[in-house]
DNA sequence: CTTGCAATGTGGTCGGTGTAAACATACTAT
DNA sequence: ATAGTATGTTTACACCGACCACATTGCAAG
């Protein structure tokens, strides 16, 4: 940290190099970072990058992973002091939706396309994982609570990460806007509410 | 149509253009498209597409547009027999979803990121908002048959799009894969009956 | 402390891309 | 027939991902 570019070697390259691709991501967007860039920017040469990442893709890939650690966070803290699984659900739909509003290249490069899933870059596809069995662990719990009706939680756990995934892109994706009815919070919880019901055992 | 490359103009290229994006779509990826290629494949100078799309993404946006067309007609068939107004939800959600199977990249082409929606490609814009005024004629039919709740048709509007637009997302890009349980289309409707729950009037 | 090896960074290169300008050809309307 | 416009070509620039051979450095074994 203290010496910059005196020394033949960086130091910490590959740390800086995620970092700065996450400035990058934020103004220019995912499809267009550049390895060039990033090497300019950090004042290396363009072939240092590969170095550490063997590809452009282990490098996004790696950056993905930072993504879903993010997500994994912002959602465990959402879920602390909810009482019921439908607040639970909905508190982890919320956090799911800010954190893409917030990061949103970052959430493109999470679930979009530009990462194949079958690139099988072990810390993200477990990292990813993650997120997915938290939803359906809450749905178990509601079932066997009582709150949710009888029914694969899987089913229930699709449909739950669907709503909100499906919220996310659509807003990020800004195709809300035909609507002219801005998409507030308020809406985001009416949506919510809207999966919450069609969960929900109607005792 | 009967001759091909002889003479010193295509006859008609644009169209052709847009033929071979297509197929280029299925093979290569929309993010990999590149015109050098289209023009080669149609043994034509790198530079001719730019007499018909001023811009890749106008190519690009022609093509989305196109698939917006199709989905349309798509969704249109599928509506024809449904009595109730939860069946033509039903109806549509799968549509969509087989639609999103089956372009998958064209699907990602229409709704992600590649074309901005500051991109005021007139017709494209236009032809994407008939998909979603279709779904808000359902609901609000639905709501007035007493069929549906008593809410904003625009609440149940965005929630079953964000459904359905979230299931196709998460299917082609292959994201429910981790839970081994292939997604069917059973699991399909079970997902859509969800939201038709959420939404129904519970009488 | 030396010496040697593995990790890291450099320079240059190859093939590819989008896109623009200047030019050539063909169709069309007068 | 001819002018004008639409279309296609050539050439060029700037950028990119990815690789190679080489330079430099840090570390670890002797």
């Amino acid at each position: 940290m203290s010496n910059s570019q005196q020394s033949y070697h960086h130091g910490d390259l590959k740390r800086a190099l995620l970092a700065e691709a996450r400035n990058h991501l934020k103004t220019v967007g995912p499809e267009k970072i550049s390895l060039r860039a990033l090497a300019r920017d950090l004042g290396v040469s363009q072939a240092a990058p590969y170095r550490h990442f063997t590809d452009k893709t282990h490098l996004l890939a790696a950056l993905a992973a930072e993504g879903f650690s993010l997500l994994h966070d912002a959602s465990k803290k959402a879920l602390a002091g909810c009482d019921t699984s439908a607040q639970r659900l909905v508190a982890a739909g919320r956090a799911y939706v800010s954190f893409a509003r917030q990061h949103s290249d970052l959430y493109r490069l999470m679930f979009g396309p530009t990462i194949p899933a079958d690139c099988n870059y072990e810390a993200l596809t477990e990292v990813g994982n993650r997120a997915f069995l938290a939803i359906i662990s809450i749905v178990t719990e509601g079932i066997s609570a009582g709150e949710f009706r009888e029914e694969d939680p899987i089913v229930f756990a699709n449909s739950a990460w669907a709503m909100v995934h499906g919220l996310a892109s659509l807003l990020i994706d800004d195709r809300f806007s035909c609507t002219e009815h801005e998409f507030t919070m308020d809406e985001l919880d009416k949506a919510l509410a809207v999966i919450v019901e069609g969960i929900r055992a109607n005792a």
